[in-house]
RNA sequence: CGGGCUGUAGCGCAGUUUGGCAGCGCGCUGCGUUCGGGACGCAGAGGUCCCGGGUUCAAAUCCCGGCAGCCCGACCA
């Protein structure tokens, strides 16, 4: 049988192999609007394992969840002067409504700085009232002229923490805890992402942000994708939206605020972390479906082990999916892979004879034969171990790929095919709009042991350069 | 908004140069044989050839006018 890759190589030609899995593996399809997105439930599947699991770091880090409208009023927009300059090209506007013209346009929400800062002003009163800690989970439109399903959709899926707090301190404090214990530390310990953590310079950071904190990952094909960021806004909305507190000491003072996000962007980050010519390779933390038993020539026998296997394996805590499919038997086997499911169970009439089955894994392709009573504790075993593998894998890929360098040439050299690490100072001098014209950003700042700096005009900080999603 | 390209079955495409039966691969449906690494046989279904106009005995094909999409140059999670 002429032996046919199912998908595009993705040394042949990345973009095309991302597409390739997303159709194949059933992750979405292209909406009827040009930029939407349809998430199938498969995708929607890791969508959710992701919201679980950064829901529960969101709420163990103190913000409970709420849900504010998705039609924002025009003039909301408009009172903080850089965030309307950001967002006015990708705004979608309503102007028509119950069959006739608005008085007031309406905004459909970009994101929701503005209605959240009308609604905390309204509700923080005393220094009692503080900090706020507010998170949503919804979907935000921002018209997109390149869209890509997952990486840049038009309308897209996300959780937006809000918070106002009392002192500077408290807020720059509290956007870095949201940074590292739940975004890094999701990344890690369920993506199986390592990444670069850091500032965005001026040029990157977020509309009416006084400093914009990054995860940036790096893709296989060795490009930057920005994870999830965290935002201190300082006191500009604050300001735009007349949130004020009464202090200890009986004065009126403003308040401080941040804000951040992940979205469904992280689906995208995933498939581009891991994936490899055979498609998807899904972590167990975050896999809809960790084992995949696959029934081989069904028969009463290997039914009853199946389904004997299914409740032990579901009752070790596992997520698992039955697949007594009628096709062939390497068609069935190639169409899990592409879906990336970390373990595939082989149940079948020949070594079902000894008392066995065979565990195959995603990640390695290693196939060992196990006695039927030992498959729910070996499968536990191996999910538990594969995590930190994959993670390991990636992290020598992004150590492999980074390269220091002390000039602009040789950042440009190195960023063929990863990152480059450079002084910030280097980057100054024109050096940053000679990259940019490389289609090279920067695309993180750190300080030199990689701890998160205070502001970009730190001295001795370090660049991280790439070409980037 | 400027430059290049493309619209034909669910998807990928050929056919357009030189007008003459609407095709191919994959997928899909039915039956049968298969199922331990992309199975096979037989039988089928599926079309506004992007839209409108024109030329012609005859248009997917030629002409005119639209529309849509893709790729490349300024923003973003």
């Amino acid at each position: 049988m002429a032996q046919q890759s199912a998908l595009t190589p993705q040394a042949e030609d990345f973009p095309r192999w991302y597409q390739d899995v997303i159709a194949k593996a059933e992750l979405a399809d292209n909406g009827p609007v040009r930029g939407t997105m349809v998430i199938r439930p498969y995708g929607y599947g890791i969508w959710e394992r992701i919201q679980a699991e950064l829901d529960q770091r969101i709420k163990a880090a103190g913000a409970k969840n709420a849900y504010f409208p998705l039609f924002i009023p025009e003039s909301y927009l408009t009172r903080e002067a850089e965030h309307v300059e950001g967002f006015s090209p990708e705004l979608a506007v309503v102007t028509h409504a119950g069959g006739s013209e608005l008085a007031e346009p309406i905004v459909v929400r970009p994101t929701s700085e503005t209605v959240i800062g009308e609604y905390m002003a309204k509700w923080v009163q005393s220094y009692r009232d503080l900090p706020l800690l507010l998170n949503q989970w919804a979907n935000v439109v921002r018209w997109e002229l390149r869209p890509r399903l997952f990486l840049r959709t038009s309308e897209f899926l996300w959780q937006e923490g809000h918070t106002a707090h009392a002192t500077r301190a408290d807020a720059t404090a509290y956007a870095q805890r949201i940074h590292l214990e739940v975004y890094r530390d999701f990344l890690l310990n369920v993506l199986a992402v390592p990444t670069y953590v850091g500032i965005k310079p001026l040029s990157e950071r977020f509309a009416g942000a006084i400093n914009t904190l990054t995860c940036e990952g790096m893709m296989r094909d060795g490009k930057a994708l920005q994870m999830a960021t965290s935002h201190e806004l300082g006191q500009n909305f604050a300001k735009a939206f007349e949130m004020y507190f009464q202090s200890d000491q009986g004065q009126q003072e403003l308040c401080w605020t941040t804000s951040w996000g992940a979205s469904t962007r992280l689906v995208g980050g995933l498939i581009m972390a891991h994936g490899d010519d055979q498609g998807l390779i899904v972590p167990p933390r975050v896999a809809p479906i960790q084992v995949v038993i696959l029934a081989i020539k069904e028969s009463p026998e290997v039914s009853a082990a199946v389904s004997q296997l299914a409740d032990e394996l579901t009752k070790a805590g596992i997520r698992i999916e039955i697949d007594r499919g009628s096709g062939s038997f390497g068609r069935r086997v190639v169409d899990w892979e592409i879906k990336g499911v970390p373990l595939r169970l082989e149940v079948g009439p020949r070594d079902l004879e000894q008392g066995k089955v065979v565990l195959a894994r995603r990640d390695s392709s290693e196939k060992q034969s196990l006695a039927l009573n030992e498959v729910a504790e070996t499968a536990a075993t191996l999910l538990a171990g594969m995590h930190d593998e994959i993670l390991h894998g990636a992290t020598l890929r992004l150590e492999a790929n980074t390269h220091s360098v002390t000039s602009v040439d040789e950042a440009i050299e190195a960023t063929a095919g990863g990152f480059a690490k450079i002084a910030w100072d280097a980057l100054k001098d024109g050096g940053e709009a000679q990259l940019r014209n490389e289609a090279i950003t920067v695309r993180c700042l750190q300080r030199r042991d990689g701890s998160l700096p205070a502001d970009e005009t730190e001295s001795d900080l370090v660049a991280i350069v790439a070409k980037s999603y």
